[in-house]
DNA sequence: TCATTAATGTGAATAATCTCACATTAGCGA
DNA sequence: TCGCTAATGTGAGATTATTCACATTAATGA
């Protein structure tokens, strides 16, 4: 099962495994079933043994997946065996409230960067110790602190000019948090986050008969 | 095209959709064709007039589709004609940052309640105005101010058993920040938030030979 | 050592989703 | 009025994703 295209909607669920895996750990669960880990992560059994399959044999027969390896196998798969540098264009209410959460850290990532235009802003630092730059300084900044992933947090209006300004200064993957479909090339890799998409998909289930 | 199963991805898109319509009416475009809205959006245009197709015939051939009536269908199809009531548990960083973020309104949701724990923060008063209350009034103030969605950012230990109230409350729907997987009955519709599975996701693009 | 067992790994079947290609039709101008 | 044009609406086909069902195999204990 080597070499086959990956399914996008496999990979999402890699990480959805991999915390619940990591849950698991903190209550010294050892093994786990294909059949338990899936009940815990709503999706199918079968669907599990598939997904990792795409990368190799992890499990044992007749046992389960020792809980372990198994979140380390999922970690090298995606890539997260090493720390990734993010930097954070805007530092309003929602990239405030971002950068200081913990929990990037944990999963191995590391904010090296973070940008305003906000003179009240620029020059401030962070609870973390991360001190706010001007945006002028993005390209000089994230090549010299090695960002690997820019998270996008100004307005809408903004979104666009920040995003070509990220790829002009080697950028790779971009986490968008404003509402727009920002245009990249193909060498960049794009993932977007619109609260209220979900919360339309709520709107119509309650709507239409539940 | 009636009365067919309408597929999950189509509901998502009809959000995307909107969102950019919403734009184009900003800036005084009347009509577009299938063509130039799916570029803007990133989809097929087949893609946007099959899904337009599951409810009905909106479009005009040969001409396109007025932008200000679709916005009003795809309103109409997902049940947004109307304003809903959201009410956030968990007041902290996340909570507080999203409470105060305009776009919500702007798309007709309105926050009518707000619970904590914090002794701090119960009786405090936000800047839209919303008083704070302890999450040991939940289930009255859900019946009472007629509260249709749950917003959940609370600690992900805590995700659970808030769930659990708010379905004793009587919500049907129910947007969880919280990085665990919640258990709901079937009357409940829930939907995940997890910006770390996207950020796993770019940095899986990254490894693999991008 | 070898049968038993339990849960994996996977080919095949099914289901869901997307794209193509084109017949259809509203609007427009002659 | 009638033909032309441009873009919709949609059946059929292609693709992608999920689930089933079972052959396979590591561990265990008699
Ligand atoms: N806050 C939320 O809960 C929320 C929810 C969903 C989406 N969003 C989106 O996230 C984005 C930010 O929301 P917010 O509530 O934090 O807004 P905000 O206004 O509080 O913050 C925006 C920040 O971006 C800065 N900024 C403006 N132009 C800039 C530029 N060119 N370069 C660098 N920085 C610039 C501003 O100075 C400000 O600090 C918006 O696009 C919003 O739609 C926010
Ligand atoms: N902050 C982020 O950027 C971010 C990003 C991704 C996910 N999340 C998730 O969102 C959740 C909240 O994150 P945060 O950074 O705002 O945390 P936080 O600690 O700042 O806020 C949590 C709030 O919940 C309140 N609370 C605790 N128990 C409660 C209960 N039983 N009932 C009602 N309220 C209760 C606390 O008093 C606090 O105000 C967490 O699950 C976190 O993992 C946050």
């Amino acid at each position: 099962m080597k070499f086959a295209k990956i399914p996008m909607a496999t990979i999402n669920r890699l990480s959805i495994y991999m915390r619940t895996l990591q849950d698991l750990l903190d209550e010294d669960v050892d093994v786990i079933s294909s059949e338990r880990l899936a009940k815990q992560c709503g999706v199918n059994p079968a669907q599990i043994r598939k997904d990792l399959a795409y990368f190799g044999e992890f499990g044992v027969r007749g046992v389960g997946y020792r809980v372990n390896d198994l979140v380390n196998q999922i970690k090298e798969i995606l890539g997260l065996q090493r720390p990734w540098n993010l930097a954070m264009i805007g530092l309003g209410n929602l990239g405030s409230a971002l950068i200081r959460h913990a929990n990037f850290v944990k999963h191995g990532y590391v904010f090296t960067a973070a940008f305003d235009v906000d003179p009240q802003k620029v020059g401030k630092r962070l609870p973390t110790g991360l001190i706010i730059n001007h945006v002028d300084e993005l390209e000089e900044l994230i090549k010299e602190r090695d960002v690997h992933v820019g998270l996008i947090t100004t307005p809408a209006s903004e979104a666009q000019s920040i995003a070509n300004q990220l790829v002009l200064a080697g950028i790779n993957g971009i986490l968008n948090f404003a509402p727009v479909q920002i245009q990249v090339p193909d060498c960049c890799h794009v993932e977007n986050v619109d609260f209220t998409i979900k919360l339309d998909s709520i709107a119509y289930h309650l709507s239409s008969g539940v």
